[in-house]
DNA sequence: CATATAACTAGAAATCATTACTGAATAGAT
DNA sequence: ATCTATTCAGTAATGATTTCTAGTTATATG
């Protein structure tokens, strides 16, 4: 890993995660900060989300659109279906998994777990597709 | 769902995924096919791919590479962290996940496992980043 | 403090997977 | 055989992400 230096906009996109419980995309990073930071680019947003992560600082949901989690420790997530929000999952993670699916050679060291259905939200609405 | 039509295209397309055990990707597909249908285009095969994703004639796997799978049973994968190759994960999925997760006015439908690793190829030849 | 330098940035262009569009081809009904 | 809606090939458009380049800036050192 690289030698380090501080960045701004590094740490703001660091406590903009890590104080979201949104999950955020690197397009929504980028909206929040935009106004506090005008000159700041997408792609340094990019940059740093994806670098964050490597250094394990951050987590990284994978799917169409990646989307980041301040809170690195293994959890599940939950994706509605209707309004597309990335939630914590309740329980229902089990580290021991990683060691159960090793076997014939395989040599797992992490996994996802993404639960698909409807948020509080969209269940409250009923069939309405705005939340 | 719209009334259906035959198509060769689409027969072929289905048989692919379906014998494969590679979980392909639209590209994949595409390449397979295209000396045996020369005139394939690849928006066929995205078209066909999704629809019978839609339909439940096949699984689409999330990601930033969408992959598709034959096999519509729930089941977990494992994605090789050197390789990229996705194979079946054994064991290690438990359908009553979905139940346990509805909880807080979440309503799971359905989830997915994807183990990170290595995998047996790629154990094999150590430190080598080919298979 | 001054300055050197490697890390960092903004902005724009390039890339890659995927989707949408358009006119031609074709399955299947009459 | 003819008609018509579905499907197709080919191409252009899109949208997320990466890459590139020249300019900034943190920080180590004199």
């Amino acid at each position: 890993m690289q030698p380090q230096r501080y960045s701004l906009q590094r740490e703001k996109i660091y406590a903009v995660v890590r104080e979201s419980v949104e999950h955020p995309t690197a397009e929504m990073v980028f909206a929040w900060l935009k106004p506090e930071i005008p000159r700041l680019s997408l792609g340094t947003v990019y940059r740093n989300l994806h670098r964050m992560a490597e250094e394990g600082r951050l987590q990284e949901l994978p799917g169409p659109i990646v989307r980041f989690d301040g809170d690195t420790t293994p959890h599940a997530h939950f994706t509605c279906l209707t309004c597309g929000r990335v939630s914590d999952a309740i329980g229902s993670y089990d580290p021991g998994l990683d060691a159960a699916a090793c076997k014939k050679g395989f040599r797992a060291i992490r996994h996802t777990l993404m639960f698909y259905g409807t948020c509080p939200q969209c269940a409250k609405v009923g069939k309405k597709d705005d939340c």
